[in-house]
This record gives structure tokens, C-alpha cells and sequence, in this order.
DNA sequence: ACCTGAACACCGTTCAAGT
DNA sequence: ACCTGAACACCGTTCAAGT
């Protein structure tokens, strides 16, 4: 019997957060030593000093410790590229912000990024791939829609763009991690380059400066 | 021990060729039946009516199995897709014709495609993503330059364009099982043009300060 | 409440044995 | 050469038992 609770964090002991914390700490390290394939709760338990079975006690089951693996990375990505958008003058720099700030964080993080591929790459339903999906479509969509709503970006599907667009960023720390070799700024600037023009007013005799 | 081959065909016996068929398509039907994770060799066997040992006897591992699946659909999927762009007159309308191509592809073959998105989403390494991947990119990439070097295209990475539009499509399939009223024509004139616009030469001469 | 570790059901793979 | 099916090593999960 484990301890019940949906999403609220204060019904968890100190003893269990610490715990949770632990085992999230020693998966991260065994899947990015060994891979995840031979990642097992048995290989986990060993690297945190503790009994298989305390993993099961902790969490509902291994989708639940993987999803909070991802979860814990995503959210540094998220805040490293809300951080940068924060300070944008406008939607198109906005996005030309996000757009940068995700490819730089992956170039920065590659040892976290490679465990988040070891999972995106063998279990990216437990990942968490489905649900962040669609939060971060969501996000970009209403971005992207907002800049629409200022004259800024052309009468394209949000929604469609934005699942382009997610899909765009979700490919730059795999291509990142399958060639070291890449300019990560180079890559930001070209990524930056083609959702700029694919969303702005085609300016063929249109608009100048606001 | 089993037959060796490296990638001839000739090499299989016809009884050889027949099992493996007769074995893939059992995969096809149990993962879009049971999804991927209920699609165990004995199960596999079973709706074929053989003994689990047999696949491992045709099939290298689960590995082989799973991406002669993957590559069987993926097989069908370029076919579609070149047979489109064969006829076009330029580079842009090639591009563009590939890209509705395999949208309304994804949209005329959802069963396939679902088995395919449940590789994806579950055992992409296994599914041939990394390797096939590259090679798609790798074709993509040429195309792009040829359009570059015949003026059409603006001065972009081919590359890093390649990697962008392919994670572009692999959404495609995702995005139309995820939202089944999705208007599949719709999303393929969406995604052409977002391309169409990212990469054709601005009208507005040359830019500023390289 | 927290934790152990053996037991359990299941998996992919192997292999002696058949034809 | 082709195929079977029990045996094997391993997995995630459960659970009686300890503290």
C-alpha cells in the first residue's frame, strides 16, 4: 500500500519527498551511465543504496518515476526559455527568444539531455511525451495566436503551427546529441530564422514599421 | 541458430521469406489490436498460429522484428510521397507536393498508421527512427540544396532545415491520430506553406548585416 | 509510516529435440 | 532447413514480515 495522492505535493512526508528525490536522482545517473534499456528498478535501487521494492512504494509504478525524471528536466527547459522570452519587445522576438533558448539550454545540458533522449528515444509515453505535448502545444499556440491578434504574424492555423513548431524543438537536442559536431548558436539562429519568416506578414508591399 | 544475411534478400528461402511476412503482419494486426506493450512474441505467435521460438529463429530479436515493421509502412510511405513530387515543375512545388503527400498519406491510412505511431511512441530505437531518419533527412537535405543551387531557395543550412521539416512530418501522423477531426487537407496546405515561406528567397533583396 | 527481500507473473531468447 | 516448446535469465510488481 503506498501513499495516495493525485497531484498535491503537501500530503507527502519529508521522508517520502526525500526518498522520491533520491531514486529520481539515481535513475537519472543510471540511465545516463548505462542506458535505459538496462535500467532497472533492481540496477536504480543499487545505485541509491536501497531495496527494489522501496521504488514501488514510492511511486505508482515505473511510468510514474520516468514521467518524474522528464518532468524535472523539462521544467529547467521550460524556465531557462520562459527567462529569455520574458524580456522580448515584441511576439517575434518572443519567439525568435524561445526558439534560441531551447537549442542553447540542450547545448548546455547535454549530459541531462542525453538521459531525456535515452527515454524520449525507448519510452517517450511514459516520458510524459503525450501530456507535455500538449501543454507546450498549447502555450506556443496562444503565443502564436496573440501575435496574430497584434498584426504581427500572418493568418496561419495556430495550432498546426504550433505542433510544427514543437516538433521543430523536440528534434533540436536529438540532432544536438547525434552530432556534437553542430553550432548550437548557428542552429538557434537558423531555427529562429525559418519560424520568423514562416509566422511574420509576408511584407510584399505591405506593412512597414509600426 | 539461425540464417544469416546481412541485407541480401536472395539469400532468404522462400519458406524464410514467407514466415517473416506471415510473422510481421501477425506484429502489424496484435500492436494495433493489444497496442505495443501487450505484443509479446507469444502473442505474436498466436495469432499465427507458430511457436514463439520461430520468430526468434526468423528474426535476429525483437529489435529486427519490430523494424521490419516500421519499415514495411515506411516502405509504402515513400512511395506515396515520391510518386506526388515526380511530377513537379519546380523545386518548391516539389517540396510542397511531398509534403501534402505524406499528410494525406497518414490521413487515407490510419490503422497502419496506428500501429506505426504505437513503434514510435514506445520503441522508436527499435522502429528504425534513428537510422531511417538520417537517410530521410540525408534526402531531404539534397533536395533543399538543389533548390538552393538553382536559385529558388534562400541561403539556409540545408541540414538543419532537413532535420526541422522531417520532424515536421514525423508530427503529422501524431497530430492526426491525437485529433481525429483534424482536417487533413487543411493541415497538409498549412504545413506546405509554412515551408514554402521558411524557404523560398525573400522578396525583399538581400539581408542585412550577415 | 517506512522498508526489506522473497515470491510472482511475465518477458525475450536459447536450445535440445523432433521432422 | 525448419519448427517446437520447455528451460533460462531477467523484468516490474506484490506482499508478508519486520521496525
Amino acid at each position: 500500500m503506498r501513499p495516495e495522492n493525485q497531484s498535491g505535493e503537501q500530503t507527502r512526508s519529508f521522508i517520502e519527498q526525500a526518498r522520491r528525490a533520491q531514486i529520481v536522482r539515481a535513475a537519472v545517473e543510471t540511465i545516463a551511465e548505462l542506458g535505459f534499456a538496462k535500467s532497472s528498478f533492481v540496477r536504480i535501487a543499487g545505485r541509491a543504496g536501497i531495496s527494489p521494492g522501496l521504488i514501488s512504494y514510492h511511486f505508482a509504478g515505473k511510468d510514474e518515476l520516468i514521467a518524474q525524471v522528464a518532468a524535472d528536466i523539462g521544467a529547467a527547459m521550460n524556465e531557462a526559455i520562459e527567462e529569455r522570452a520574458a524580456g522580448a519587445r515584441s511576439y517575434l522576438d518572443a519567439l525568435r527568444a524561445m526558439i534560441r533558448g531551447l537549442v542553447l539550454f540542450c547545448a548546455e545540458h547535454r549530459t541531462e539531455m542525453y538521459a531525456l533522449r535515452e527515454i524520449a528515444e525507448n519510452a517517450p509515453a511514459s516520458g510524459g511525451a503525450a501530456v507535455d505535448r500538449n501543454v507546450s502545444v498549447d502555450q506556443l499556440a496562444g503565443l502564436l495566436r496573440e501575435g496574430q491578434e497584434h498584426g504581427e504574424f500572418r493568418a496561419f492555423d495556430p495550432h498546426l503551427m504550433a505542433v510544427t513548431l514543437n516538433a521543430a524543438l523536440e528534434a533540436a537536442p536529438r540532432e544536438l546529441y547525434s552530432r556534437p559536431e553542430t553550432d548550437a548558436g548557428r542552429y538557434a539562429e537558423e531555427l529562429a530564422e525559418t519560424f520568423a519568416l514562416a509566422v511574420r506578414r509576408t511584407g510584399r508591399g505591405r506593412r512597414r514599421h509600426g
